[in-house]
RNA sequence: GCCUGGGUGGCGAAAUCGGUAGACGCAGUGGAUUCAAAAUCCACCGUUGGAAACAACGUGUCGGUUCGAGUCCGACCCCAGGCACCA
């Protein structure tokens, strides 16, 4: 089944030829891919035979055409693929659409076409760029998000869910447009305003459903420790995303009423220096008190402007009014004012928060802005260098706790324990673990989604949908003609009958993260029609052993569809815990940008392609110039492949010029894969000048005919050296595509490997059979990354066998072997000499041969050595004064 | 504002476990080839001094640990990603 790469070259040549035709990638890869298709050279099916590999890279968004992130991405995960094919695994590498979305919606409105006309034209067309890049999909599994197929499952899986107790409805925040009389996403508010209409937009409260993730929130942390080949740095946003902590809820009574409410704080030690309590706008308290207070209600009003997102919650100024109320503090009896503050959230704890100036910064800057009292309750720890000067900041150190009646000198942990106790005995506070995760919101008001499967009865009750009736279908033959959803304009869609009696569908969709939340388990069988997975499929495949993505999904589309994942196996479908087993994010695709200002104050931008740029004598930027007209454009440094820049490179453009193989390459190369990377027109040259250069050697090559088998006792020094060069490129790249993902330094390891076997010698005999080992090790080296220039020249090289399917060229130890080394000789930690000794030189030779070079004896004359540090053939270090 | 990363020649980068900073490539300079050009090939290519040998300096800034720091520790500056309705 796979064929032992033979490096002796016993197989016959072709006949000679001369290299008078040249590189033609489009040629090439025209037939390799028609090949690929016609042989099916990468449909799999289960095969418990072998070793699976299940290797998936972020589907797209069908916006219309690849942009350069996608081909970045994918080349990613084909390289890996091809690796992991050529090691013999059964590799399922799957494709498919994440179709619905907001963009359809917005490219409907602008061309009075359907969401479903734009969203399925543009999927034929990016779907024939994909092949055109040659990536090695199982075609068959593809699926798209937007077909009744695949969200009837969806639908069908949140039914279970309700029942299972984990979905419920509540009231949450949206964005409101009041003059388009919608709801907008957080991107669409543009510094406070809708982007369409300009109106001021609102803080308006809708019922929504929610999916009880925070159920979900201890495993989805503890299980990040099962996660050990995800980056680090993707956990530990995780684990902050989920932010848990301990503390105490604690009950604070109204001053002269029966009322009370519970905040949560992490800091019970604190307690003592409570001088106010603050509510979010949206309290009941709140409320109650602004009917009493028109001067509360106008600033209630005020909050209500702006947008919901927390970024803007954050760095908002911080304001407040005066409830008019007071709060019993639960110790002391001591009644506090209750304010209502605007950075206090309705959506997080309880929406009601203790306030301790004196231990807690923005505390401290309210209080010092609205004049309340500050108090000192913690003092620096003994021993500690900390100052507590609260006439300029807040003391947030843990220390010793002052003030706190009998409390007074313990510490954090003491203190915790000692006045949870108390609030415990008394009845109004007990230890709780709290989670900064909220529950995941899933109803849009929008139209391109699926329609959520809940039905509202006459009397207000609600239930699922039943499965008889799944899918609920989403109308495709629509007309958008403005900002309400067609199926809210319709006022027959939503009607329907539930056990013989009149109910409405619920006409809100789900957020597009419900289909990314599954995706990768449905690609094990997208044709199962009677579940929502065919668990002995899904079971075989999963979990996926590569994710390939970018960053910025590290936390909402991961955590989710780790959730996702931990509900399908609770009901049964799936056996393992985690979905992805290992994880590579990818960084984003950067190019250039140029503009020129206009008059009032905006600027147009400039396609870098559109721009010459001028260069000094080292090779500075000095002008650049816009070839329609010759005059200057600004240069403003690189910034993400965008629209608004300009500044997006087609990649279709670069493929007809320099074949997809050259991209390819070029984003290996260029930059390793978790970094930015910055297009550049002659880096792309350059790599398919090296293309051109493997394509001349392998063809200059084929003109010896009288090539003999490789007999390692013969070979010459030479010959040895030039050997070792190439199992060591085999070595490394091997680590490199296999282990590291440092794919960069795998091409720079294989275009050393190429300088080498340029010059190396072309006389008959063993020459001719170590040129040989080193061109077949380049051509597969090189599969993963350009597999229709490799597999092309595998059979110039007289191959009949599919190279995808060939071994991987596998290291011989004994070619590795050295018998000198380069040791570096320091003196003083400074790089004085280098020499060379024998492989097994003891320290004393070493030594011996270091005090015989010049420079070494310049700086031991007249000091003494101090020391001696040896690094066994590699370094020594002389410490002398 | 909060969380997470990053910052190395003219440029993209390399240095995998604290051990020669700048591999590989791009751009540039000089040369060969050519009627000429393209393509190709050869040489040079961090800064300063020096004919060279070599020396000093050099990995965002400042400080520390170490025989030795791009790598570890502390403080700061700048850039990027995310912040729950963009995907």
């Amino acid at each position: 089944m796979i064929e032992q790469l033979e490096f002796s070259m016993s197989e016959a040549h072709t006949p000679a030829q001369t290299a008078t035709y040249t590189y033609d990638p489009k040629a090439i890869e025209t037939q390799m891919q028609q090949h690929w298709e016609q042989s099916n050279a990468f449909k799999v099916v289960e095969d418990p035979s072998k070793e699976k590999y299940y290797c998936l890279s972020m589907f797209p968004y069908p916006s219309g055409r690849l942009h350069m992130g996608h081909v970045r991405n994918y080349t990613i995960g084909d390289v890996i693929s091809r690796f992991q094919r050529m090691q013999g695994k059964n590799v399922m590498q799957p494709m498919g659409w994440d179709a619905f979305g907001l963009p359809a919606e917005n490219a409907a409105i602008a061309n009075k076409t359907a969401p479903a006309i734009w969203t399925y034209a543009n999927i034929d067309y990016m779907k024939n760029q994909l092949k055109r890049l040659g990536f090695g999909y199982d075609w068959d599994r593809e699926l798209a998000t937007c077909k009744p197929e695949y969200y009837k499952w969806e639908q069908w899986f949140f039914t279970k869910l309700f029942e299972k107790g984990l979905v419920y409805k509540k009231m949450a925040t949206v964005n409101w447009d009041p003059v388009d009389q919608c709801v907008l996403a957080n991107e669409q508010v543009i510094d406070g305003r809708g982007w369409r209409s300009g109106a001021l937009v609102e803080q308006r409260e809708l019922a929504q459903w929610f999916i009880k993730i925070t159920d979900y929130a201890e495993e989805l942390l503890q299980d990040l420790d099962q996660l050990d080949e995800w980056p680090e740095q993707v956990k530990t946003m995780q684990r902050n995303w989920i932010g848990r902590s301990e503390g105490v809820e604690i009950t604070f009574s109204l001053a002269g009423s029966s009322y009370d409410f519970s905040v949560y704080t992490t800091r019970p030690d604190t307690l003592y220096g409570v001088t106010y309590v603050a509510i979010a706008p949206q309290h009941p308290l709140a409320q109650k008190a602004a009917k009493l207070d028109d001067k509360l209600a106008k600033f209630i009003d005020e909050c209500k402007g702006g947008k919901i997102a927390e970024a803007d919650m954050a760095t908002m100024e911080k304001k407040g009014a005066p409830t008019g109320f007071f709060a019993v503090h639960p110790l002391t009896g001591e009644q506090v004012p209750i304010w209502v503050a605007n950075f206090v959230l309705m959506d997080y704890g309880s929406g009601a928060v203790m306030a301790v100036p004196g231990h807690d910064q923005r505390d401290f800057e309210f209080a010092t802005k609205y004049g309340m009292k500050i108090k000192q309750v913690i003092a620096p720890a003994a021993g500690s260098t900390a100052v507590c000067d609260l006439t300029t900041a807040a003391f947030t150190e843990k220390g010793v706790l002052v003030n706190s009646g009998d409390f007074d000198g313990l510490d954090f942990a003491a203190g915790f324990k000692a006045i949870a106790d108390k609030l415990a005995k008394k009845g109004i506070g007990q230890v709780k673990v709290n989670y900064r995760l909220r529950d995941w919101g899933v109803s849009r008001q929008r139209y391109w989604g699926s329609p959520i499967p809940m039905l509202t009865l006459e009397d207000g009750t609600q239930v699922p949908v039943p499965e008889a009736m799944l899918p609920v279908r989403l109308p495709e033959d629509v007309v958008m003609d403005g900002v309400t959803s067609p199926i809210k304009a319709d006022p027959n869609w939503a009607k329907t009958s539930y056990m013989g009696k009149t109910a409405f569908h619920e006409t809100d969709t789900f957020d597009t993260f419900m289909e990314s939340s599954w995706y990768y388990a449905r690609y094990c069988s997208p044709e199962h029609d009677t579940g929502m997975l065919d668990p002995a499929k899904a079971n075989y495949w999963l979990p996926v052993d590569q994710y390939v993505g970018g960053i910025e999904h590290a936390i909402l589309h991961l955590l989710y569809s780790r959730f996702f994942h931990k509900l399908l196996r609770d009901v049964g479908l799936v056996q393992c815990d985690e979905p992805f087993k290992r994880l590579l994010c990818q960084g984003m695709v950067l190019a250039e940008t140029f503009y020129r200002d206009n008059e009032g104050g905006s600027k147009t931008w400039y396609s870098p392609q559109d721009v010459t740029v001028e260069r000094d004598d080292k090779g500075r930027i000095t002008q650049a110039l816009l070839k329609t007209d010759g005059l200057p454009v600004v240069s403003s440094g690189m910034s993400k492949m965008s629209k608004s820049k300009n500044n997006g490179i087609d990649p279709q453009t670069v493929i007809d010029l320099y074949g997809a193989d050259t991209v390819r390459l070029f984003m290996m190369f260029t930059a390793p894969p978790e970094q930015t990377l910055e297009w550049q027109d002659s880096a792309v040259e350059g790599a398919n000048r090296f293309l051109r250069r493997v394509w001349t050697l392998v063809n200059e090559f084929k003109t010896h005919t009288n090539v003999p088998a490789l007999d390692v006792a013969a070979l010459t020094a030479d010959q040895k050296t030039l050997r070792r060069e190439i199992h060591k490129t085999i070595a490394k790249v091997t680590d490199d595509v296999g282990r590291r993902y440092t794919f960069n330094t795998a091409v720079a390891a294989i275009m050393e490997l190429m300088n080498k076997l340029q010059k190396a010698a072309t006389e008959p005999n063993q020459n001719l059979a170590v040129l040989s080992e080193g061109i077949h090790a380049v051509v597969s080296l090189l599969n993963p990354i350009t597999p229709h220039l490799s597999q092309h020249l595998w059979r110039e090289l007289g191959h009949s066998s599919e190279l995808e399917q060939t071994a991987w060229p596998s290291v011989d130890q004994s070619a590795l072997v050295e018998d000198e080394k380069l040791v570096v000789v320091q003196i003083n930690g400074k790089v004085r000499s280098k020499v060379t000794v024998a492989i097994d030189a003891t320290e004393e030779q070493v030594m011996a041969l270091a005090r015989a070079e010049e420079n070494v004896q310049k700086y031991l004359e007249g000091v003494e050595l101090r020391k001696v540090i040896y690094v066994p053939g590699k370094l020594l270090s002389l410490v002398v004064g």
